[in-house]
DNA sequence: ATAAAAATTGTCATACTTGACAATCTATCG
DNA sequence: CGATAGATTGTCAAGTATGACAATTTTTAT
């Protein structure tokens, strides 16, 4: 007997309700915000999840693992031979109306505090996934190319892209749109005359 | 008659105890933990310069303005046919013992939230201000070269090493040291055919 | 219906953060 | 010396954040 577990819809909108207000107010979101935000106390948040750094650890790895999830799901629809433009475009078009929220978040967590260890090792190893990604599709778009090669632009041009976006992100002039893509083809054409 | 004012002294004092804190805490640092870092209380910041807010913002302002006085300072010794290769040397060698506090405290403050409107302000012309220095050294580089060219490979190369740094700070793995650089070389390089 | 399980609410104590200001001390100039 | 500008310290009040737990309500299985 007893009563049905709510505890996967509750995690969800608590994380969901956290990731809106980190949005809105970097880390330094309080409990008490979130609890508002997500429509109910702090006690629920508490008893469903835990302290504020266990809070943070799962949202962290919520989603990261959505995230990789969904891109994989995405990139599975697309054919191989147009998967390098496709991925460029999902990494530069600024103008696209996709969801910044979890780009900002990441961000975010990336200068946090020790206090979230466990976030920031969450978070490498979405990275190195990222770039085994792309590093694959750049092998397969390059199969003349040495391996290390394609990792190595698979890295700068995604260190390119969330460069740019942190800096439009700031504010800055939206004269550079063009620039970091037009760059990062060029990084990626140098994987014509490798290998 | 009166006595003399230690306004400047104790300022530096204050911020350079926040910087510090700032690399240990991040931006939720409290007044009281830079006070006691600073070894004064939290009363004297606040009589020497103001609220929380006003505190982050007279930061910024001072070491956004100390890096690019150290930065032209140190460039105005370099011949400026050495230019191109001394700055890449700055921008991405990790082993180098120089100060990276600095680079965390922007990087953290460009996550930050509206609140420190005026101090997100002074960090984009910051970067502005470094874009057109490292444009300026690649158009003598490269005469032959399209200005905006040199302007956009600067900014790609400045956010190559922007997020390489931000990724090295995170933890990942040190075998992309040579990677960031070596991409940058190559982007520069595309100015030769440029023009 | 009723008992168990779980959800939800409410409350308390504690500690932290900040802003404001009063009170005191100290160096300097005339 | 002694007046005064300014440094320094101390304290208070208000607001916020967090952790813990007791009390209550709702759902579900039997």
């Amino acid at each position: 007997m007893g009563r049905k577990k709510l505890t996967e819809e509750r995690t969800t909108e608590i994380l969901d309700a956290f990731a809106r207000c980190m949005v809105k107010y970097g880390l330094d979101t309080s409990l008490d915000q979130v609890a508002e935000e997500a429509g109910m106390t702090r006690s629920i948040i508490r008893h469903y999840i835990g302290n504020r750094e266990e809070v943070v650890n799962v949202l962290i790895e919520r989603i990261t693992a959505d995230f990789l999830a969904e891109l994989q799901t995405e990139a599975a629809q697309i054919p191989q031979e147009q998967m390098i433009a496709a991925t460029l475009d999902y990494l530069f078009d600024d103008e696209a109306g996709y969801d910044n929220t979890d780009k900002l978040i990441f961000d975010v967590m990336m200068t946090a505090q020790d206090r979230y260890l466990q976030a920031k090792q969450t978070l490498i190893g979405m990275f190195e996934e990222l770039i085994t990604m792309f590093a694959d599709d750049l092998e397969f778009a390059y199969p003349q190319a040495d391996k290390t090669h394609c990792r190595d632009v698979a890295y700068s041009v995604l260190g390119l892209a969330m460069s740019h976006e942190s800096l439009q992100g700031l504010g800055m002039n939206k004269r550079y749109h063009a620039t970091a893509r037009t760059n990062a083809e060029t990084l990626i054409r140098t994987l014509e005359f490798s290998g």
